[in-house]
DNA sequence: ACTTACTCCTCTAGCGACTAGAGGATGTGT
DNA sequence: ACACATCCTCTAGTCGCTAGAGGAGTAAGT
């Protein structure tokens, strides 16, 4: 459990080895200690720390959003509307795009269902990128 | 519709000034003529191209798929398997990055529900990222 | 003991798609 | 004549890594 070296660390949490060195680089992770032959030694801590991070990277945080999480869960006995409205402002954000992307989705399959695949001259993929007008959505 | 300098056409096209310019260092829009005073003159044709650049960026296409798409529409005898297996991708693509977001939005309004407010010991937001098991999508 | 193969170290540079800012020239309106 | 907007080039910064060079330490097999 203890004194793995970063390329366990990495197996474990599923970060790769030189994200791990940046992560320590930027700060996000402590530098830990080394071993005689001047390698790092991680802990449980570590991992615990690394999956956390990870976990939240795939769910879109940033890393200074990862931060200010990080800090709130090394002092648990603050108060916690921060971390509330740190994922309230990123479930708005991922709304946003899901709804972009709906509408982008909608465009892209009527770009694709139209196209007899003849020549460029007649292609609806181009011409709707060229032309504005033949947008579904003309808001964008 | 001809000589305009690089503010309006920017302004047209919705495109920033810096944009257009950077885009002309990487080859995507040609160099345009100069005025006496060293001014870019941009034509109708040059609009055009940046508009079309816009909405593909807007509809999320990378800038190596633009310059692919926009060599074909300088070809229009070409045919169009190419434009439309770059589109076809492209939704294949939007559609993976929806389900991904929906399985986020599920998680995120999990946490944001689950927490009252009180503090970070009991925060459900802090609780989720640091435990990968409570999470509703175990894939991830 | 020696070799091979692997992991690890530091360091620098690169990616994509811009964006920001410095420092200066040109153009427009009054 | 002057103010002010717009333009020019150039360099460097953003974010979150990723790739590669060049070298050192370490584990397993012979």
């Amino acid at each position: 459990m203890t004194d793995m070296p970063i390329g366990e660390v990495s197996r474990r949490s599923q970060v790769k080895v030189p994200t791990i060195r940046y992560y320590e680089q930027i700060g996000l992770l402590p530098a830990p200690p080394r071993s005689e032959g001047n390698r790092r030694l991680y802990g449980a801590r570590d991992l615990r720390r690394l999956s956390f991070i990870r976990h939240a990277r795939d769910l879109g945080f940033e890393i200074d959003a990862i931060r200010t999480l990080l800090t709130l869960q090394d002092n648990p006995s603050l108060p916690c509307a921060e971390a509330d409205s740190i994922a309230r402002d990123k479930l708005a954000e991922v709304n946003a795009r899901i709804e972009s992307l709906m509408a982008l989705k909608e465009e892209l399959e009527a770009m694709v269902g139209g196209c007899g695949h003849r020549c460029v001259g007649e292609c609806r993929v181009i011409e709707v990128l060229a032309d504005h007008h033949k947008c579904l959505h003309a808001e964008h």
